[in-house]
RNA sequence: CGGAGCGUAGUAUAGUGGUAGUACGAGUGGUUUGGGACCAUUUAGUCCGAGUUCGAUUCUCGGCGCUCCGACCA
Protein backbone atom coordinates (compact mmCIF):
# COMPACT_ATOMS: atom_id res chain seq x y z
CA UNK A 1 0.00 0.00 0.00
CA UNK A 2 1.12 3.38 -0.56
CA UNK A 3 1.63 5.89 2.10
CA UNK A 4 -0.82 9.00 2.11
CA UNK A 5 1.60 11.91 2.25
CA UNK A 6 -1.11 14.01 4.22
CA UNK A 7 -4.68 13.96 3.78
CA UNK A 8 -6.27 16.67 1.30
CA UNK A 9 -9.13 16.72 3.50
CA UNK A 10 -7.88 18.09 6.80
CA UNK A 11 -5.11 20.64 5.17
CA UNK A 12 -4.89 21.36 1.39
CA UNK A 13 -2.32 23.43 1.31
CA UNK A 14 0.07 21.61 3.60
CA UNK A 15 -0.32 18.82 1.22
CA UNK A 16 0.51 20.27 -2.01
CA UNK A 17 3.38 21.61 -0.37
CA UNK A 18 4.36 18.32 0.92
CA UNK A 19 3.97 16.98 -3.12
CA UNK A 20 6.11 19.75 -5.14
CA UNK A 21 8.84 19.79 -1.20
CA UNK A 22 8.01 23.59 -2.06
CA UNK A 23 7.67 26.31 1.32
CA UNK A 24 5.88 29.72 2.00
CA UNK A 25 7.97 31.12 4.98
CA UNK A 26 5.77 31.44 8.15
CA UNK A 27 3.96 34.51 9.86
CA UNK A 28 6.79 35.21 12.12
CA UNK A 29 9.33 35.57 9.86
CA UNK A 30 9.74 38.85 8.88
CA UNK A 31 9.39 37.98 4.94
CA UNK A 32 6.05 35.94 5.88
CA UNK A 33 3.99 34.84 2.92
CA UNK A 34 6.69 34.97 0.68
CA UNK A 35 7.82 31.72 -0.60
CA UNK A 36 10.97 28.94 -1.51
CA UNK A 37 10.27 27.13 -4.67
CA UNK A 38 12.27 23.86 -4.72
CA UNK A 39 14.57 22.45 -8.25
CA UNK A 40 11.44 19.88 -9.02
CA UNK A 41 8.69 22.81 -8.30
CA UNK A 42 10.97 25.57 -10.27
CA UNK A 43 11.59 23.17 -13.75
CA UNK A 44 7.71 23.62 -13.67
CA UNK A 45 7.63 27.41 -14.30
CA UNK A 46 10.46 27.18 -16.68
CA UNK A 47 8.03 25.00 -18.75
CA UNK A 48 5.26 27.51 -17.80
CA UNK A 49 7.68 30.30 -19.35
CA UNK A 50 9.08 28.69 -22.35
CA UNK A 51 5.48 27.64 -23.76
CA UNK A 52 4.05 30.75 -22.92
CA UNK A 53 6.94 33.26 -24.63
CA UNK A 54 6.39 30.83 -27.59
CA UNK A 55 2.76 31.90 -27.85
CA UNK A 56 3.34 35.73 -26.92
CA UNK A 57 6.13 35.64 -29.66
CA UNK A 58 3.75 34.46 -32.40
CA UNK A 59 1.84 37.03 -32.23
CA UNK A 60 4.70 39.94 -32.13
CA UNK A 61 5.01 40.42 -28.50
CA UNK A 62 8.58 41.28 -27.22
CA UNK A 63 9.95 40.59 -24.40
CA UNK A 64 11.51 43.88 -22.56
CA UNK A 65 12.35 44.85 -18.63
CA UNK A 66 11.67 47.69 -16.26
CA UNK A 67 12.57 49.02 -12.94
CA UNK A 68 12.15 46.92 -9.70
CA UNK A 69 11.25 50.08 -8.27
CA UNK A 70 8.36 52.90 -8.45
CA UNK A 71 8.81 56.45 -7.54
CA UNK A 72 5.57 56.84 -5.29
CA UNK A 73 4.42 59.76 -7.82
CA UNK A 74 3.75 57.58 -10.32
CA UNK A 75 1.26 55.10 -8.46
CA UNK A 76 -0.32 58.47 -7.99
CA UNK A 77 -1.59 59.43 -11.47
CA UNK A 78 -3.88 57.36 -11.87
CA UNK A 79 -6.83 57.94 -9.33
CA UNK A 80 -8.52 54.18 -9.58
CA UNK A 81 -5.10 51.90 -9.44
CA UNK A 82 -3.80 54.13 -6.75
CA UNK A 83 -6.60 53.35 -4.53
CA UNK A 84 -6.84 49.87 -5.29
CA UNK A 85 -3.11 49.38 -4.48
CA UNK A 86 -2.53 51.53 -2.21
CA UNK A 87 -3.30 49.05 0.98
CA UNK A 88 -0.68 46.20 -0.42
CA UNK A 89 2.18 47.97 -1.12
CA UNK A 90 6.09 47.69 0.12
CA UNK A 91 7.64 51.12 0.30
CA UNK A 92 11.37 51.64 0.51
CA UNK A 93 12.18 54.79 2.48
CA UNK A 94 15.96 54.65 2.99
CA UNK A 95 19.14 54.25 0.90
CA UNK A 96 21.68 53.62 3.75
CA UNK A 97 22.23 51.99 6.82
CA UNK A 98 24.20 53.17 9.98
CA UNK A 99 25.40 50.85 12.86
CA UNK A 100 24.35 51.80 15.92
CA UNK A 101 25.54 51.24 19.53
CA UNK A 102 24.47 47.56 20.33
CA UNK A 103 25.73 46.82 17.04
CA UNK A 104 22.32 46.69 15.28
CA UNK A 105 22.10 48.19 11.67
CA UNK A 106 19.59 51.72 11.83
CA UNK A 107 18.23 52.99 8.53
CA UNK A 108 19.86 56.34 7.67
CA UNK A 109 19.60 58.52 4.75
CA UNK A 110 15.87 59.12 3.59
CA UNK A 111 14.69 59.31 0.10
CA UNK A 112 13.30 62.59 -0.89
CA UNK A 113 10.23 60.50 -2.44
CA UNK A 114 9.49 56.96 -1.41
CA UNK A 115 9.70 54.32 -3.91
CA UNK A 116 7.25 51.42 -3.80
CA UNK A 117 8.23 47.61 -4.75
CA UNK A 118 6.13 47.20 -7.98
CA UNK A 119 2.78 45.21 -7.53
CA UNK A 120 2.68 45.89 -11.03
CA UNK A 121 4.39 47.58 -13.60
CA UNK A 122 1.64 49.59 -15.54
CA UNK A 123 2.43 53.10 -14.18
CA UNK A 124 6.76 52.97 -14.58
CA UNK A 125 6.19 51.24 -18.27
CA UNK A 126 3.78 53.73 -19.49
CA UNK A 127 5.94 56.87 -18.16
CA UNK A 128 8.68 55.26 -20.32
CA UNK A 129 5.84 54.39 -23.04
CA UNK A 130 4.62 57.68 -23.52
CA UNK A 131 8.18 58.86 -24.56
CA UNK A 132 8.76 55.80 -27.24
CA UNK A 133 5.13 56.47 -28.89
CA UNK A 134 5.29 59.79 -31.05
CA UNK A 135 2.75 58.73 -34.37
CA UNK A 136 0.65 55.94 -35.36
CA UNK A 137 3.29 54.07 -37.02
CA UNK A 138 5.03 53.50 -33.20
CA UNK A 139 1.79 51.06 -32.65
CA UNK A 140 0.89 48.68 -31.85
CA UNK A 141 3.52 48.27 -29.37
CA UNK A 142 3.48 44.84 -27.36
CA UNK A 143 5.85 44.36 -24.51
CA UNK A 144 5.80 41.57 -22.11
CA UNK A 145 7.90 40.97 -18.78
CA UNK A 146 9.03 38.34 -16.71
CA UNK A 147 9.64 39.12 -13.18
CA UNK A 148 8.57 39.20 -9.70
CA UNK A 149 6.44 41.62 -7.73
CA UNK A 150 5.07 42.30 -4.24
CA UNK A 151 1.72 42.75 -2.73
CA UNK A 152 1.70 42.94 1.24
CA UNK A 153 -0.90 40.51 1.61
CA UNK A 154 -2.97 40.31 5.41
CA UNK A 155 -3.08 36.74 4.50
CA UNK A 156 -1.37 34.38 2.68
CA UNK A 157 -1.46 30.87 0.91
CA UNK A 158 1.32 29.22 -0.75
CA UNK A 159 1.53 29.50 -4.31
CA UNK A 160 -2.34 30.89 -4.19
CA UNK A 161 -1.54 33.85 -2.42
CA UNK A 162 1.82 34.83 -1.32
CA UNK A 163 4.12 38.08 -0.84
CA UNK A 164 6.08 37.85 -3.72
CA UNK A 165 5.47 36.01 -6.89
CA UNK A 166 6.86 35.56 -10.18
CA UNK A 167 4.65 35.96 -13.34
CA UNK A 168 4.66 37.78 -16.75
CA UNK A 169 3.20 41.18 -17.44
CA UNK A 170 2.46 42.01 -20.62
CA UNK A 171 1.41 45.92 -21.82
CA UNK A 172 0.29 46.84 -25.00
CA UNK A 173 -0.69 49.86 -26.34
CA UNK A 174 -2.97 50.42 -29.78
CA UNK A 175 -4.38 53.29 -31.97
CA UNK A 176 -8.03 52.48 -31.83
CA UNK A 177 -10.34 50.72 -29.17
CA UNK A 178 -11.48 48.25 -31.63
CA UNK A 179 -7.69 46.90 -31.98
CA UNK A 180 -7.26 46.97 -28.08
CA UNK A 181 -10.50 45.46 -27.42
CA UNK A 182 -9.31 42.40 -29.78
CA UNK A 183 -5.78 42.44 -27.83
CA UNK A 184 -7.13 41.95 -24.65
CA UNK A 185 -9.34 38.89 -26.20
CA UNK A 186 -6.42 37.60 -27.79
CA UNK A 187 -4.96 37.76 -25.08
CA UNK A 188 -7.24 35.71 -22.85
CA UNK A 189 -7.68 33.13 -25.30
CA UNK A 190 -3.69 32.38 -25.36
CA UNK A 191 -4.00 31.81 -21.50
CA UNK A 192 -7.60 29.61 -22.15
CA UNK A 193 -5.51 27.62 -24.65
CA UNK A 194 -2.20 27.52 -23.04
CA UNK A 195 -4.33 26.44 -19.59
CA UNK A 196 -6.51 23.76 -21.03
CA UNK A 197 -4.26 22.36 -23.62
CA UNK A 198 -0.79 22.35 -21.84
CA UNK A 199 -1.81 22.44 -17.94
CA UNK A 200 -5.03 20.02 -19.00
CA UNK A 201 -6.78 22.41 -16.61
CA UNK A 202 -10.63 23.33 -18.25
CA UNK A 203 -11.34 27.33 -17.56
CA UNK A 204 -14.32 29.65 -17.44
CA UNK A 205 -14.13 32.29 -19.77
CA UNK A 206 -15.73 35.54 -18.94
CA UNK A 207 -15.57 38.90 -17.54
CA UNK A 208 -15.24 40.35 -13.97
CA UNK A 209 -18.07 42.39 -12.43
CA UNK A 210 -17.14 45.90 -11.57
CA UNK A 211 -16.16 45.26 -8.59
CA UNK A 212 -14.12 42.60 -9.32
CA UNK A 213 -12.29 44.14 -12.22
CA UNK A 214 -8.76 45.28 -11.76
CA UNK A 215 -7.85 49.16 -10.27
CA UNK A 216 -8.22 51.37 -13.51
CA UNK A 217 -9.34 49.03 -16.09
CA UNK A 218 -12.45 49.66 -18.59
CA UNK A 219 -13.30 45.84 -18.13
CA UNK A 220 -11.40 42.60 -17.14
CA UNK A 221 -12.01 39.66 -18.69
CA UNK A 222 -10.19 35.99 -16.72
CA UNK A 223 -9.97 32.43 -16.86
CA UNK A 224 -11.37 30.81 -13.81
CA UNK A 225 -10.45 26.96 -12.81
CA UNK A 226 -11.92 24.41 -10.68
CA UNK A 227 -9.86 22.98 -8.25
CA UNK A 228 -10.64 19.08 -6.85
CA UNK A 229 -12.38 20.41 -3.40
CA UNK A 230 -14.74 22.51 -6.17
CA UNK A 231 -13.44 25.98 -4.97
CA UNK A 232 -12.63 28.56 -7.85
CA UNK A 233 -9.42 29.94 -8.64
CA UNK A 234 -8.81 32.58 -11.01
CA UNK A 235 -5.91 31.98 -13.13
CA UNK A 236 -5.30 34.74 -15.30
CA UNK A 237 -6.43 37.77 -16.21
CA UNK A 238 -6.33 40.00 -19.30
CA UNK A 239 -7.66 44.04 -18.96
CA UNK A 240 -8.64 46.63 -21.18
CA UNK A 241 -7.33 49.61 -19.91
CA UNK A 242 -8.88 52.27 -22.46
CA UNK A 243 -7.75 55.42 -22.21
CA UNK A 244 -7.56 55.83 -18.31
CA UNK A 245 -3.79 54.95 -18.04
CA UNK A 246 -2.79 57.29 -21.30
CA UNK A 247 -4.58 60.12 -20.11
CA UNK A 248 -2.82 59.83 -16.88
CA UNK A 249 0.36 59.07 -18.30
CA UNK A 250 0.35 61.51 -21.93
CA UNK A 251 0.51 58.33 -23.96
CA UNK A 252 -0.24 60.02 -27.02
CA UNK A 253 0.35 59.63 -30.40
CA UNK A 254 0.05 61.61 -33.90
CA UNK A 255 -2.80 59.65 -35.96
CA UNK A 256 -2.47 59.62 -39.90
CA UNK A 257 -4.19 63.69 -40.18
CA UNK A 258 -1.61 64.75 -38.26
CA UNK A 259 -4.04 64.86 -34.77
CA UNK A 260 -2.73 64.41 -31.30
CA UNK A 261 -5.01 61.32 -29.72
CA UNK A 262 -4.73 59.36 -26.55
CA UNK A 263 -4.04 55.36 -26.89
CA UNK A 264 -5.81 52.51 -25.79
CA UNK A 265 -3.82 50.17 -23.86
CA UNK A 266 -4.32 46.62 -22.45
CA UNK A 267 -2.36 44.63 -19.81
CA UNK A 268 -2.40 40.69 -19.03
CA UNK A 269 -0.42 38.72 -16.40
CA UNK A 270 0.11 35.55 -15.10
CA UNK A 271 1.58 34.22 -12.31
CA UNK A 272 3.01 31.42 -10.44
CA UNK A 273 -0.26 31.00 -8.88
CA UNK A 274 -0.86 28.60 -12.09
CA UNK A 275 1.01 26.35 -10.43
CA UNK A 276 -1.23 25.75 -7.76
CA UNK A 277 -4.01 25.56 -9.87
CA UNK A 278 -1.97 22.63 -11.43
CA UNK A 279 -1.32 20.89 -8.54
CA UNK A 280 -4.72 21.15 -6.88
CA UNK A 281 -6.27 20.33 -10.26
CA UNK A 282 -4.87 17.10 -11.06
CA UNK A 283 -3.05 15.72 -7.99
CA UNK A 284 -3.99 12.52 -6.02
CA UNK A 285 -2.92 10.88 -2.79
CA UNK A 286 0.09 9.67 -3.79
CA UNK A 287 1.65 12.88 -5.34
CA UNK A 288 2.12 15.36 -8.01
CA UNK A 289 0.28 14.24 -11.22
CA UNK A 290 1.74 16.39 -13.81
CA UNK A 291 0.26 16.77 -17.52
CA UNK A 292 2.70 15.58 -20.02
CA UNK A 293 3.01 18.81 -22.00
CA UNK A 294 4.48 20.37 -18.81
CA UNK A 295 5.84 17.83 -16.79
CA UNK A 296 10.22 18.88 -16.39
CA UNK A 297 10.58 14.49 -16.75
CA UNK A 298 8.41 12.76 -19.24
CA UNK A 299 9.67 9.28 -18.43
CA UNK A 300 11.63 8.29 -16.38
CA UNK A 301 13.61 4.34 -16.36
CA UNK A 302 13.87 2.28 -13.79
CA UNK A 303 16.23 -0.75 -14.54
CA UNK A 304 15.76 -3.26 -12.20
CA UNK A 305 18.23 -6.13 -11.46
CA UNK A 306 19.71 -8.95 -9.63
CA UNK A 307 22.94 -9.89 -8.12
CA UNK A 308 24.84 -11.32 -10.92
CA UNK A 309 26.99 -8.38 -12.43
CA UNK A 310 26.63 -9.47 -15.98
CA UNK A 311 22.81 -9.21 -15.45
CA UNK A 312 23.09 -5.81 -14.48
CA UNK A 313 25.33 -4.95 -17.06
CA UNK A 314 23.36 -5.80 -19.56
CA UNK A 315 20.10 -4.10 -18.15
CA UNK A 316 22.03 -1.07 -17.89
CA UNK A 317 22.44 -1.63 -21.72
CA UNK A 318 19.36 -2.10 -22.96
CA UNK A 319 17.97 0.51 -20.50
CA UNK A 320 20.32 3.17 -22.34
CA UNK A 321 18.84 2.00 -25.48
CA UNK A 322 15.65 3.11 -24.98
CA UNK A 323 16.97 6.27 -22.60
CA UNK A 324 18.74 7.04 -26.51
CA UNK A 325 15.81 6.33 -28.14
CA UNK A 326 13.10 7.95 -26.62
CA UNK A 327 15.58 11.44 -26.03
CA UNK A 328 15.94 11.19 -29.88
CA UNK A 329 12.15 11.69 -30.56
CA UNK A 330 12.25 14.61 -28.15
CA UNK A 331 11.19 13.47 -24.58
CA UNK A 332 12.43 14.27 -21.47
CA UNK A 333 14.11 10.98 -20.29
CA UNK A 334 15.15 10.53 -16.72
CA UNK A 335 17.75 6.99 -16.11
CA UNK A 336 17.39 5.99 -12.02
CA UNK A 337 20.63 3.82 -11.74
CA UNK A 338 20.43 4.47 -8.30
CA UNK A 339 21.36 1.43 -5.82
CA UNK A 340 18.14 1.44 -4.45
CA UNK A 341 14.70 -0.98 -4.13
CA UNK A 342 12.57 -0.68 -7.19
CA UNK A 343 9.55 -0.29 -5.50
CA UNK A 344 11.12 2.81 -3.38
CA UNK A 345 12.23 4.41 -6.45
CA UNK A 346 8.64 3.68 -8.01
CA UNK A 347 6.76 5.41 -5.32
CA UNK A 348 9.51 8.70 -5.61
CA UNK A 349 8.34 9.24 -9.12
CA UNK A 350 4.87 8.75 -8.56
CA UNK A 351 4.81 11.47 -5.76
CA UNK A 352 6.88 13.48 -8.44
CA UNK A 353 4.10 12.94 -11.04
CA UNK A 354 6.23 11.74 -13.92
CA UNK A 355 3.31 10.64 -16.60
CA UNK A 356 5.30 7.51 -17.80
CA UNK A 357 7.77 4.86 -15.90
CA UNK A 358 9.08 2.58 -17.96
CA UNK A 359 10.69 -0.96 -15.87
CA UNK A 360 13.36 -3.19 -17.21
CA UNK A 361 14.20 -6.24 -15.72
CA UNK A 362 16.07 -9.70 -16.32
CA UNK A 363 12.45 -11.09 -17.62
CA UNK A 364 11.59 -8.01 -19.80
CA UNK A 365 15.56 -8.47 -21.26
CA UNK A 366 14.55 -12.34 -22.14
CA UNK A 367 11.27 -10.81 -23.77
CA UNK A 368 12.74 -8.25 -25.57
CA UNK A 369 10.26 -5.54 -24.17
CA UNK A 370 9.79 -3.10 -21.25
CA UNK A 371 6.53 -2.34 -18.92
CA UNK A 372 5.14 0.92 -19.22
CA UNK A 373 2.89 2.62 -15.92
CA UNK A 374 1.04 5.40 -16.75
CA UNK A 375 0.96 7.97 -13.80
CA UNK A 376 -2.89 9.06 -14.26
CA UNK A 377 -4.32 5.75 -14.12
CA UNK A 378 -2.03 3.31 -12.44
CA UNK A 379 -2.02 0.70 -15.98
CA UNK A 380 0.87 -1.14 -16.50
CA UNK A 381 0.93 -2.52 -19.99
CA UNK A 382 4.42 -4.56 -21.80
CA UNK A 383 5.76 -3.18 -24.65
CA UNK A 384 8.00 -4.48 -27.05
CA UNK A 385 11.24 -3.08 -26.80
CA UNK A 386 11.11 -2.08 -30.79
CA UNK A 387 8.12 -0.22 -30.50
CA UNK A 388 8.83 2.11 -27.17
CA UNK A 389 10.02 5.65 -29.48
CA UNK A 390 5.79 4.56 -31.01
CA UNK A 391 3.83 3.60 -27.48
CA UNK A 392 5.54 6.21 -25.39
CA UNK A 393 4.54 9.17 -27.10
CA UNK A 394 1.27 7.78 -27.60
CA UNK A 395 0.80 7.07 -23.70
CA UNK A 396 1.75 10.75 -22.94
CA UNK A 397 -0.69 11.72 -25.04
CA UNK A 398 -3.24 9.26 -23.88
CA UNK A 399 -2.42 11.07 -20.30
CA UNK A 400 -2.44 14.56 -21.42
CA UNK A 401 -6.25 14.14 -22.92
CA UNK A 402 -7.59 11.95 -19.99
CA UNK A 403 -6.18 14.78 -17.34
CA UNK A 404 -8.10 17.00 -19.24
CA UNK A 405 -11.37 15.26 -19.65
CA UNK A 406 -11.35 14.06 -15.86
CA UNK A 407 -10.81 17.39 -14.58
CA UNK A 408 -13.87 18.62 -17.10
CA UNK A 409 -15.87 15.98 -15.75
CA UNK A 410 -15.39 16.93 -12.12
CA UNK A 411 -16.13 20.33 -13.06
CA UNK A 412 -19.38 19.17 -14.97
CA UNK A 413 -20.49 17.52 -12.07
CA UNK A 414 -20.02 20.34 -9.60
CA UNK A 415 -21.59 22.66 -11.57
CA UNK A 416 -25.52 23.38 -11.07
CA UNK A 417 -27.94 25.58 -12.60
CA UNK A 418 -29.96 27.35 -9.62
CA UNK A 419 -33.29 29.46 -10.01
CA UNK A 420 -33.91 30.07 -6.02
CA UNK A 421 -32.62 31.20 -3.31
CA UNK A 422 -33.30 28.17 -1.46
CA UNK A 423 -31.93 25.83 -4.24
CA UNK A 424 -28.22 28.95 -4.12
CA UNK A 425 -27.54 27.80 -0.62
CA UNK A 426 -28.35 24.52 -0.66
CA UNK A 427 -25.17 24.04 -2.79
CA UNK A 428 -23.17 25.72 0.02
CA UNK A 429 -20.78 23.80 2.17
CA UNK A 430 -21.38 23.34 5.64
CA UNK A 431 -20.68 26.27 8.08
CA UNK A 432 -17.47 26.75 10.17
CA UNK A 433 -16.43 28.84 12.47
CA UNK A 434 -17.30 32.62 11.36
CA UNK A 435 -18.23 31.27 8.05
CA UNK A 436 -21.07 31.85 5.58
CA UNK A 437 -24.15 32.78 7.53
CA UNK A 438 -27.01 30.96 4.78
CA UNK A 439 -24.17 28.23 4.71
CA UNK A 440 -25.63 24.36 4.25
CA UNK A 441 -24.23 21.27 3.77
CA UNK A 442 -23.83 21.69 -0.25
CA UNK A 443 -20.21 20.40 -1.88
CA UNK A 444 -20.13 23.91 -3.26
CA UNK A 445 -18.94 24.44 -7.02
CA UNK A 446 -20.00 26.52 -9.95
CA UNK A 447 -23.48 27.94 -9.52
CA UNK A 448 -25.03 28.87 -12.64
CA UNK A 449 -27.38 32.25 -11.32
CA UNK A 450 -29.36 35.23 -12.51
CA UNK A 451 -27.96 38.68 -11.18
CA UNK A 452 -29.37 41.26 -11.52
CA UNK A 453 -26.35 43.10 -11.99
CA UNK A 454 -26.34 45.86 -8.82
CA UNK A 455 -23.17 46.04 -6.93
CA UNK A 456 -25.62 45.45 -3.58
CA UNK A 457 -27.06 42.19 -4.56
CA UNK A 458 -23.38 41.01 -5.17
CA UNK A 459 -22.17 41.97 -1.88
CA UNK A 460 -24.64 40.53 0.02
CA UNK A 461 -24.52 37.14 -1.44
CA UNK A 462 -20.44 37.47 -0.37
CA UNK A 463 -21.95 38.17 2.81
CA UNK A 464 -23.98 35.53 3.27
CA UNK A 465 -22.08 32.78 1.57
CA UNK A 466 -18.48 33.81 1.27
CA UNK A 467 -19.57 33.04 -3.00
CA UNK A 468 -18.17 35.61 -5.40
CA UNK A 469 -19.02 35.95 -9.29
CA UNK A 470 -16.19 34.65 -10.55
CA UNK A 471 -17.13 35.47 -13.76
CA UNK A 472 -19.70 36.47 -16.31
CA UNK A 473 -19.39 33.85 -18.82
CA UNK A 474 -18.90 34.63 -22.59
CA UNK A 475 -20.75 31.68 -23.94
CA UNK A 476 -23.98 31.58 -21.86
CA UNK A 477 -27.13 31.89 -24.06
CA UNK A 478 -29.22 34.60 -23.22
CA UNK A 479 -32.36 34.30 -21.23
CA UNK A 480 -34.61 35.99 -19.36
CA UNK A 481 -34.50 35.68 -15.75
CA UNK A 482 -34.50 36.73 -12.01
CA UNK A 483 -31.96 37.72 -9.63
CA UNK A 484 -31.41 34.93 -7.61
CA UNK A 485 -31.41 37.27 -4.11
CA UNK A 486 -33.30 40.27 -5.22
CA UNK A 487 -35.68 38.45 -8.31
CA UNK A 488 -34.57 41.64 -10.60
CA UNK A 489 -34.88 41.49 -14.10
CA UNK A 490 -31.74 40.01 -15.70
CA UNK A 491 -30.53 38.80 -18.79
CA UNK A 492 -27.80 36.05 -18.23
CA UNK A 493 -26.74 33.63 -15.88
CA UNK A 494 -22.91 34.38 -14.15
CA UNK A 495 -20.48 31.89 -12.14
CA UNK A 496 -21.25 32.18 -8.31
CA UNK A 497 -18.49 29.95 -6.48
CA UNK A 498 -15.83 30.59 -3.28
CA UNK A 499 -12.86 31.31 -4.28
CA UNK A 500 -9.02 31.05 -3.18
C1' C B 1 -4.66 43.03 14.10
C1' G B 2 -8.63 39.84 16.37
C1' G B 3 -10.72 34.43 17.54
C1' A B 4 -9.50 29.27 18.45
C1' G B 5 -6.17 25.27 19.06
C1' C B 6 -1.39 23.16 19.78
C1' G B 7 4.09 23.03 21.64
C1' U B 8 7.68 15.71 23.84
C1' A B 9 14.25 13.22 19.26
C1' G B 10 15.47 15.47 12.43
C1' U B 11 9.97 13.93 11.43
C1' A B 12 5.42 11.71 13.31
C1' U B 13 3.30 10.29 17.71
C1' A B 14 2.36 7.86 23.14
C1' G B 15 2.58 8.48 28.30
C1' U B 16 3.35 9.97 33.53
C1' G B 17 3.49 14.71 39.96
C1' G B 18 9.02 10.23 41.06
C1' U B 19 13.79 5.93 35.42
C1' A B 20 10.23 9.27 28.90
C1' G B 21 8.42 5.13 25.31
C1' U B 22 7.23 3.69 20.01
C1' A B 23 7.64 4.31 14.64
C1' C B 24 10.11 6.52 10.65
C1' G B 25 14.72 8.98 9.54
C1' A B 26 20.08 9.24 10.06
C1' G B 27 25.13 6.32 11.06
C1' U B 28 27.82 1.42 11.03
C1' G B 29 28.18 -4.02 9.66
C1' G B 30 25.92 -7.89 7.00
C1' U B 31 22.13 -10.22 3.91
C1' U B 32 19.16 -8.21 -0.11
C1' U B 33 16.88 -5.84 -4.82
C1' G B 34 9.90 -7.10 -10.10
C1' G B 35 5.80 -1.99 -5.26
C1' G B 36 8.32 2.07 0.29
C1' A B 37 13.63 -4.64 2.48
C1' C B 38 15.43 -7.48 6.77
C1' C B 39 18.72 -8.55 11.03
C1' A B 40 22.21 -6.55 14.50
C1' U B 41 23.96 -2.07 16.47
C1' U B 42 24.43 3.26 17.32
C1' U B 43 22.18 8.14 17.46
C1' A B 44 19.06 11.85 19.54
C1' G B 45 13.84 14.68 22.90
C1' U B 46 9.79 17.18 27.16
C1' C B 47 9.86 25.55 23.75
C1' C B 48 11.63 29.50 27.46
C1' G B 49 10.92 31.79 32.36
C1' A B 50 8.59 32.12 37.07
C1' G B 51 5.36 29.84 40.74
C1' U B 52 3.17 25.54 43.66
C1' U B 53 5.85 21.01 45.45
C1' C B 54 10.53 17.01 48.91
C1' G B 55 10.28 16.39 43.56
C1' A B 56 7.20 19.51 37.50
C1' U B 57 7.73 17.09 31.03
C1' U B 58 2.85 16.77 33.63
C1' C B 59 -0.53 21.61 37.68
C1' U B 60 -0.77 27.45 37.62
C1' C B 61 0.81 32.15 35.48
C1' G B 62 3.67 34.83 31.90
C1' G B 63 6.53 34.87 27.47
C1' C B 64 7.87 32.88 22.80
C1' G B 65 6.71 29.79 18.70
C1' C B 66 3.54 27.10 15.30
C1' U B 67 -1.23 25.84 12.91
C1' C B 68 -6.15 26.92 11.59
C1' C B 69 -10.07 30.70 11.12
C1' G B 70 -11.43 35.93 10.25
C1' A B 71 -10.49 41.12 8.69
C1' C B 72 -7.61 42.47 3.46
C1' C B 73 -7.12 40.74 -1.59
C1' A B 74 -7.50 41.88 -9.90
Amino acid sequence: MAKKITSREENYSQWYLDVIEAAQLADSSPVRGCMIIRPHGYAIWENIQKELDRMFKETGVKNAYFPLFIPKSFLEKEAKHAEGFAKEVAIVTHHRLKLGENGKLIPDAPLEEPLIVRPTSETIMYDTFSRWIQSYRDLPLLINQWCNVVRWELRTRPFLRTMEFLWQEGHTVHATKKEADEETLAMLEIYRKFTEEYLAVPVAVGYKTESEKFAGADYTTCIEAMMQDTKALQAGTSHMLGQNFAKSFEVKFLDEKGESQYAWQTSWGLSTRIIGALIMAHSDDKGLVLPPKIAPIQTVIVPIWGEKEEERNNIFEAADKIAEELKKIGLSVEMDKRDARPGAKFFEWEKKGVPVRIEIGPKDLEANSIIAVRRDTGEKETVAMADAEKRIPELLEAIQKNLFEKALEFRKENTHAVNSWEEFVSHIPEAKRGEAEDAKTGRGGFLLAHWCGKAECEAEIKKRTKATIRCVPFDQPGEEGKCVLCGGASKKRVIFAKAY
